[in-house]
DNA sequence: CGCATTGTTGACAAAGTTCAATTTGCGTGG
DNA sequence: CCACGCAAATTGAACTTTGTCAACAATGCG
């Protein structure tokens, strides 16, 4: 292993995270930087009536806590939570920040991972604002089966309530579920209680183009 | 004048922007860094179905095109047109990236500008999912008369069409339109073609909370 | 078995959009 | 100076989409 990546790495601490913990709130200071090394966990904002607004998932190799670099490190602006235990490394401000400055591809990387979330932004916006709530549906519900989803013969099987479904396409529960049916009586899926099978995802991909 | 902003500067082109003028394309390569000394200008980005979808207002001392400083540049994910006369400073690509090797200060700077954007691209998100069209109008209203609104004895005045607002808000320019008369029957402002006089903006605040 | 969580279904309401028909405002050229 | 023509704005009415609410069913855990 290079020495440079042997340093980045003997400065951070590794922290266990269990299913649903919360990696940090928003508004709380930015202190730390989080690389997420095994697991899962969402990205999401509160509105201000307290719905839970998903942006985006992130998986190991993704790094959150961006703002901590920051000259000023202003409050949090998001809300990281853990779907499923894992474990992230962390570096506190003074040597993340020490850690960029000495290596400019650090900084690079951290930068164009902002950009990259930057354009995931855009795209949740251009989505909510020119999709139908089928196609948002539609769309998570097969960007999930991706990131979260196990392969099983007959299909792709995620752990997924209605209810977080919902939340994540932006959309009332009750629609979720009477769209979800309409699915499973097409064929599309199977559902069963915190669980969906996607049996053929490519014909939930042609609802939303 | 320090010699490092000098430096920086010699490094600039000054290019005069017309009013209307596109300055970028969203998809063209990011080839450039600019910093827009006079003047203003929209960014938005537009739907699959052609919609214009309104991000922000850039002014004076804004910097846009920031995919440029990236060791890959990605093609840009936005517009941004001019709305007014003015002129922006422009670096190449090789010389941008340049400066901030160069320079830690810039890159930090830049770091933080995209910081910002981001945290309006949430901000916009958590509008479109949280408010009324109503309050959206509004709010885009007051906003809008900040940025681009001229003081008059009466209040402050906005160039801006029913329609550019209705964008800006992403509500059809019929809604936008209904809620305007209201407004005006009101007395929270005046309306004129291609004009809008803002005589109580605090009475509109209050509308969005 | 009992209970909490999760999901379902129908009737209804609300918010916005669409469309077509008009009207208003404004610059241009005769 | 007036009439023409175009872009901007208005208005009402029907319509769509989605959310709301209430009642209920199913699932699975201890």
């Amino acid at each position: 292993m290079p020495p440079e990546i042997e340093a980045v790495l003997a400065a951070a601490t590794r922290r266990s995270i269990s299913a649903n913990q919360v990696i940090y709130r928003e508004g709380d200071p930015a202190t730390h930087l989080f690389l997420l090394v095994t697991g899962r966990a969402a990205r999401y904002k509160l509105t201000p009536e307290g719905r839970k607004l998903f942006l985006r998932w992130l998986g190991p190799g993704d790094v959150f806590g961006f703002m901590t670099l920051q000259t000023d490190a202003p409050p949090l602006l998001t809300t990281v939570q853990a779907v499923r235990e894992g474990y992230v490394l962390v570096w506190d401000r003074a040597s993340a920040r020490a850690l960029v400055r000495r290596h400019p591809r650090l900084y690079e990387n951290a930068y164009s991972a902002v950009t990259n979330y930057l354009a995931s932004l855009i795209d949740a916006l251009v989505s909510r604002a020119s999709q139908t709530a089928q196609q948002r549906l539609a769309r998570m519900l097969v960007e999930s089966a991706h990131q979260i989803g196990r392969a099983r013969p007959d299909g792709i099987e995620c752990d997924l309530t209605n209810e977080q479904l919902a939340e994540m396409a932006d959309v009332s529960p009750f629609t979720a579920s009477r769209l979800l049916s309409e699915w499973q009586s097409r064929g599309f899926l199977k559902k069963s209680r915190g669980k969906i099978l996607l049996c053929s995802p490519e014909r939930l991909v042609s609802l939303h183009f």
